[in-house]
DNA sequence: CGCTCTACCTGTGTGC
DNA sequence: TGCACACAGGTAGAGC
């Protein structure tokens, strides 16, 4: 569920709550939080004892950096939230971690569906040397992060060459938007929304579109999720709330996802939904012309 | 090597 | 009312 504006979201929560606190308790609730785990060096607990200093961000991934060159590594999944509450609270269903803060604060981390995780890594020198996201001037990553590209938002983020990149690859346009090594931060709710609106059809191939369209994608997407911050993020239902609890509403603003059937704003085409890289997919067929011959396509090119 | 597909979970909505 | 099934915001890994 929560991709780049909600997680942003999600961080900006965490840097006026916790920010300056101390962490004085860990309680794992549910082992399951571990399974996602990669590049492990040392017990969640270990963090104990550390003040939060920075909330950090890349793409979907949040990270708290710890001493030594360490980070507690965090990702909502489908179904992650992180809510702030006070320690005597009732624990909320599905809570898989809950941290207890030195103001008697509480953070929980709240996962229905297991497919978030929490761990903590190692961190490694960024490869351009510039810093390694949102929320930190520190070029240091965490080394299972490293793999991840900049995201869509991140003003160290170069167009040209994620655009050169992009055109390499030998898949429908959205699998690559989906493709968090390139460029991240780009679910599936943003992926239609930002192909919609640069009229591209999402099984296009990504190398048969110009550089030009698709740093034009890229800098419509990141318009997408400025917009989508500014109302708080997208929820179609409680699933997705801030760390008070609060939903976004941005799915007022939706143009193209969950509208299908519907018609276009642009157009007035009733939408149809596919399936593109095993996600269902929403588009306009008049808006958002189809390739050729979106089937049978092989090594041509 | 590069790409597609499935598994991993819990919950909800829909159609029979 | 109950049951079976499809589907849901993400990702890594297996498999081709």
């Amino acid at each position: 569920m929560p991709e780049l504006p909600e997680v942003e979201v999600v961080r900006r929560g965490l840097v006026t709550h916790a920010r300056g606190r101390r962490l004085t308790g860990i309680e794992v609730c549910d082992e399951r939080i571990f399974r996602r785990a990669r590049h492990v060096c040392a017990p969640l607990e270990s963090a104990i004892g550390a003040r939060i200093t920075e909330v950090a961000r890349r793409g979907k991934y949040l990270w708290l950096p710890l001493p030594d060159s360490r980070a507690l590594v965090m990702h909502l999944g489908m179904s992650g939230q992180i809510l702030a509450n006070p320690s005597d609270a009732v624990r909320p269903r599905h809570t898989r971690v809950q941290f207890l803060l030195d103001d008697g604060g509480r953070i929980d981390f709240v996962d229905q569906r297991t497919f978030g995780a929490c761990w903590v890594s190692e961190c490694e020198p960024t490869v351009d040397g510039q810093p390694a996201g949102e929320g930190t001037s520190s070029a240091m990553i965490p080394i299972p992060l490293a793999h991840i590209g900049r995201d869509v938002c991140d003003p160290a983020l170069n167009r040209d060459t994620a655009a050169r990149r992009m055109r390499q690859a030998r898949r429908p346009i959205k699998a690559v938007l989906l493709d968090q090594t390139i460029v991240s931060g780009i679910g599936n709710i943003y992926a239609d929304e930002a192909l919609h609106a640069a009229t591209i059809h999402p099984l296009r191939w990504a190398s048969g579109l110009s550089c030009a369209r698709l740093r034009d994608l890229l800098l419509v997407a990141s318009e997408v999720m400025a917009r989508a911050l500014a109302q708080g993020g997208t929820s179609f239902d409680d699933l997705y709330v801030d760390i008070a609890g609060h939903p976004g509403y941005f799915q007022r603003e939706l143009a193209i996802y969950g509208r299908t059937s519907q018609p276009c704003l642009s157009c007035g085409y009733p939408i149809e939904r596919l399936i593109v890289a095993g996600r269902g997919t929403h588009v306009c067929p008049r808006c958002q012309p189809p390739p050729a011959r979106s089937r049978a396509r092989g090594r041509g090119a």
